[in-house]
RNA sequence: GCGCGAGUGGCGGAAUGGCAGACGCGCUAGCUUGAGGUGCUAGUGUCCUACUAAUGGACGUGGGGGUUCAAGUCCCCCCUCGCGCACCA
């Protein structure tokens, strides 16, 4: 026997689905009206609405296509963008893709064929599929980030940043041809206190140059041999390895383009203030930038002065020795020829003079990874170098140590050691027999056990002008002593370093620069832009034995020989120049696709001011501006969200944009995890042809364990949505995601739980139409009273759930609906209408069927959301439980307006309360208006 | 080690300091079916009281203490798990 011909099942879902998907698409139906250019349109239903920005974190599109965890974050921002369209917004919801990078490169290596061409065949699957689940994308809006339309304004912004700098005083980035006019009018100096006029051009390029927001220098970075390129700090992990691949990565000095953020780390730090994102991540981004507050100090050597960082001066008199970086500049020059008379055995090392044991430690040291670094950070290693620093505080003499627990990258390379107050310094001085003096007291004796570091009550000892004095008030002190003396300086530190902008890896954007017989660079005219890539048959990088440090990159453009020279006549007649070998991380494009979103189709800037400020504009005083909501993975918290905000200040300060920060408010979505299976030896098996019995599980009658990971193919647990929608239908799969639980959590996928949006959504549809005759069942009778509160006590809350991205408990609230109403001898249309109208968000295409078959042609999208009438909300009468001492001993029916007298009355009257109170003091009858009756009685 | 977050039925999860467990899965019973279930209906935290099994009672939100008439929710201590940072001077 077949089902009912009407039934709302998988085959009804996937007919329904198609048909209005492709009517949203031939209709246009989620196209969002712009103020002006060729997206304007006056007659758009929500033109002159309150606008709403909502967008994703574009999906970087891979071979494998998406599975059930990617669309958990593209559902939500679709259910609340459609939510929005029907309480009465202008909605832009926009999708593309960022598609240069690393893994398209490498699959195109491995197979042989061109990353553009696997490129354009990974965004149509993902197209399909995210089309498959209903999406209500402005699709005129879509690009990927290797269009050339697209990067040829990455490539603009690049040549912004190359032609600003950033004025300290102004606080703000500004065009380095001002800079260029404050050096000509004499305003400013040459570096070496030259007239700018007698300098040469190259020396002028090159002044100029070092103050560019992207600059080309020569620093120590990240060198990955394992994937032929070098990489960004954070790219690093903290196990020193890379974060995409896991290859050791070395420090090496190379000559690499940088953008200068360091020049925002206060703003980038002070702006988080402003943004309506979860704590925790502003504290991630915070961290990054990891703000310091102290004092520079220049110890005087016979080599030159060491400047130190520190953010204790005040405990400067407690010195008793210095530790530089291993690979600090001083180093070599500071080194004895001898060891001094009386050198303690521990600080030699073993050798005979401090040149050896300074070779070995530092052998000793390159040769550690991080990891083993780390493992033994308790474990203080270090060698006396031989020299002596003068403490600029009282002239003494401290001997100077090498030490890897000082950092090369950190302040200034170089610290002051004082034991007796900082934990690390206390370590290594116990292990090296260094003095301890203390210079700092607490209430309390100290114990000489450990470091003493109160750094709020502590007052200062042995430390002559600052004794008596509170630590923070010594701090102010000191560090004014040293500013007077010349020795000094209250400075504020950053542990965010500049953006190392380089790869040497072929797919992606290839800078906007080359390079005159001078070796600087040179900035193409905007209208050479988009520079594309070369056709090449051998893209690949040149990689290494990951672990041979000892490499050097080489970009795969300098094999496209034709490319790489051109001929070019940039305003002093024709010549040759060569272009710049790197492309840009992949990063780039995703630092600003925001912005292209408002205006896609511009082509004269990167958006028209009218597009990008009605969306992006800051909406009143004090506002930073933004995407009203923006929703991803927090594994972006400091890459490409530092990123992109840098990118958004330096186009605000040029005035480019409208807003200084990029998402005003951010949603980081959990992850969907599934049931992974391993066998006896661990090894993982495929998680669908896993049987359980008895809550046991097994694979080809072997018992296997199950673990819950991250999906993917590694863990053999991939369950795809176009299965999903196959076999159930896209709508409840998107209700099936929205009601697993908070958004925000990570939560397990679980195939057999989905059924239950299933049934759901049929009920939904049994409820209006004949499962056997496809007629329309609901009836124009007024709904009875109960189910016109169930009705508005719905709306009510699933208004309020949708605004706060509660889908699950939205979706809860429409089940119970939905549930009285399927107890009903009759469906009334008005309330039919309306839960149709409220499911639409969450499961489109059958809102789209039903509200048609309900006699609706103009499409659900822009029908107005139920509103609530306060009327049903409030109860005639009202049920209070009473308690007895804290515990509910019965009920009592009142009227919602009765008295508290009469309600207390009520209360004592009741059965089972008076049972409970007999024999007892009523000491206190407390009424909670509404809520609740609670009895005291002893 | 430091910081942040979270621990609620068999499972996913609900609960402005005010009736813990909404909603869903699973499970149980029944209906429908030749059979099956992606159909329908009802029940379902644990325990106790035995023939008046109900509209009863006790217990119950990781553990211990506290504030309160009232605590999953607020405070203190501890345990476990997850995440982030990790020699940052």
């Amino acid at each position: 026997m077949s089902e009912p011909t009407y039934r709302y099942d998988a085959r009804l879902a996937n007919e329904i689905e198609p048909r209005w998907q492709a009517r949203w698409e031939s209709e246009r139906t989620f196209r969002a009206a712009n103020p002006a250019g060729d997206l304007a349109e006056p007659d758009h239903p929500r033109a002159g609405a309150p606008k709403q920005f909502v967008m994703d974190m574009f999906p970087y599109p891979s071979g494998e296509g998406l599975h059930v965890g990617h669309p958990l974050g593209y559902i939500a921002t679709d259910v609340y963008s459609r939510y929005l369209r029907m309480a009465g917004y202008n909605v832009l919801h926009p999708m593309g893709f960022d598609a240069f990078g690393l893994p398209t490169e490498q699959y195109a290596v491995a197979t042989g064929r061109q990353p553009a061409e696997i490129t354009a065949e990974n965004i149509a699957r993902y197209k399909e599929q995210l089309r498959t689940l209903g999406m209500g994308y402005d699709t005129r809006r879509e690009f990927a980030t290797t269009d050339p339309d697209f990067f040829k304004w990455t490539q603009w912004i690049f040549l912004q940043i190359f032609n600003s700098y950033y004025d300290t005083e102004a606080d703000r980035a500004r065009p380095i041809a001002e800079l260029i006019a404050r050096f000509e009018s004499g305003e400013k100096s040459a570096p070496d206190g030259r007239a700018w006029s007698e300098l040469t051009e190259v020396e002028r390029r090159r002044a100029v140059d070092s103050h560019r927001l992207a600059y080309v220098t020569e620093a120590p970075v990240n060198w990955c041999p394992g994937l032929g390129t070098v990489l960004s700090n954070e790219e690093v992990t903290a196990e020193g390895r890379s974060e995409r691949g896991n290859f050791p990565v070395y420090t090496r000095t190379l000559k690499q383009w940088m953008l200068r953020i360091t020049a925002y780390s206060e703003r980038l730090l002070s702006d988080l203030d402003g943004l309506d994102w979860f704590d925790s991540l502003k504290t991630m981004q915070r961290n990054w930038i990891g703000k310091s507050t102290g004092a520079y100090a220049d110890f005087a050597t016979y080599a030159g002065d060491i400047r130190v960082f520190t953010t204790r001066p005040d405990t400067l008199f407690g010195a008793t020795y210095m530790v530089l970086a291993p690979e600090h500049e001083l180093v070599d020059a500071l080194t004895a020829e001898a060891w001094p008379a009386g050198t303690p055995e521990a600080w030699k090392g073993g050798h005979a003079t401090p040149a050896e044991a300074v070779t070995a430690y530092r052998n000793e040291a390159a040769a550690k990874t991080d990891v083993e670094r780390q493992a033994d950070a308790k474990q203080k290693t270090g060698v006396f170098i031989g020299g002596y620093a003068t403490n600029p505080v009282n002239g003494e003499s401290i001997p100077v140590f090498i030490a890897d627990y000082v950092l090369a990258g950190y302040g200034t390379g170089a610290i002051m050691a004082v034991p007796a107050h900082d934990e690390r310094d206390f370590a290594f001085a116990r292990a090296f027999g260094v003095p301890i003096r203390q210079v700092v007291a607490g209430k309390d004796e100290w114990d000489g056990e450990s470091a003493f570091t109160d750094n709020v009550d502590g007052v200062c000892v042995n430390s002559d002008f600052l004794n008596g004095l509170k630590v923070p008030e010594a701090k102010a002190r000191i560090a004014a002593w040293l500013a007077e003396k010349g020795r000094g300086e209250a400075t504020v530190t950053y542990r965010l370093r500049d953006w190392l902008f380089s790869r040497q890896r072929y797919w992606g954007e290839p800078f906007p620069i080359v390079y005159d017989e001078t070796g600087l660079p040179v900035a193409l005219p905007e209208e050479m832009l988009p520079v594309e890539l070369p056709q090449m048959e051998d893209f690949s990088p040149k990689t290494f034995d990951p672990e041979d440090a000892d490499t050097a990159p080489e970009p795969p453009l300098g094999r496209a020989k034709e490319w790489v020279e051109v001929e070019l006549d940039l305003g002093d007649g024709p010549k040759t120049y060569t272009r710049e070998l790197n492309t840009m991380p992949n990063w780039a494009g995703s630092s600003w696709y925001q912005l292209r979103y408002t205006d896609p189709h511009d082509s004269e800037r990167i958006a028209e001011s009218a597009n990008e400020s009605y969306w992006m504009g800051p909406q009143g005083e004090g506002d930073v501006g933004g995407v009203d909501l923006y929703i991803g993975g927090v594994e972006h918290a400091v890459l490409h969200l530092l990123y992109a905000r840098f990118w958004q200040k330096v186009l605000y300060d040029l005035g480019h944009v409208s807003s200084p920060e990029p998402f005003r408010r951010l949603f980081n979505q959990g992850y969907i995890q599934a049931p992974a299976f391993t066998d006896a030896r661990g090894v993982y098996v495929p998680a669908d042809e896993v049987e359980e019995r008895d809550g046991v599980f097994y694979y080809q009658g072997e018992k296997v364990n199950r673990e819950f990971g991250k999906i993917g193919k590694s863990l053999k647990n991939v369950v795809t949505p176009d299965g999903m929608c196959a076999e159930y239908g896209a709508d409840t799969f998107r209700v099936y995601e929205m009601s697993m639980g908070p958004l925000a959590d990570s939560k397990p996928w679980e195939t057999r739980a989905v059924v239950g949006s299933h049934r759901f959504l049929q009920r939904l549809w049994r409820n209006i139409v004949d499962e056997d005759t496809g007629e329309v069942v609901v009836v124009d009778a007024e709904p009875d009273e109960a189910t016109l509160k169930e009705l508005h006590k719905a709306i009510a809350g699933v208004h309020e759930d949708y605004r706060h991205l509660r889908m699950n408990t939205a979706v809860a609230k429409l089940i119970t609906l939905n549930n009285h109403v399927t107890g009903l001898e009759e469906v009334p249309r008005s309330v039919a209408e309306a839960l149709v109208k409220m499911a639409a968000p969450v499961a489109p295409h059958i809102a789209e069927e039903l509200w048609e078959r309900l006699g609706h042609d103009g499409g659900i999208a822009y029908a107005d959301f139920p509103v609530a009438e306060e009327r049903y909300l409030v109860e005639e009468t009202v049920t209070y439980p009473v308690q007895v001492n804290g515990k509910v001993r019965g009920r009592i029916e009142v009227a919602a307006d009765a008295a508290e007298e009469t309600v207390r009355e009520a209360a004592l009257a009741e059965e089972k309360v008076a049972a409970n109170v007999a024999g007892k003091d009523v000491k206190k009858v407390i009424v909670i208006p509404g809520r609740m009756v609670s009895v005291v009685a002893k």
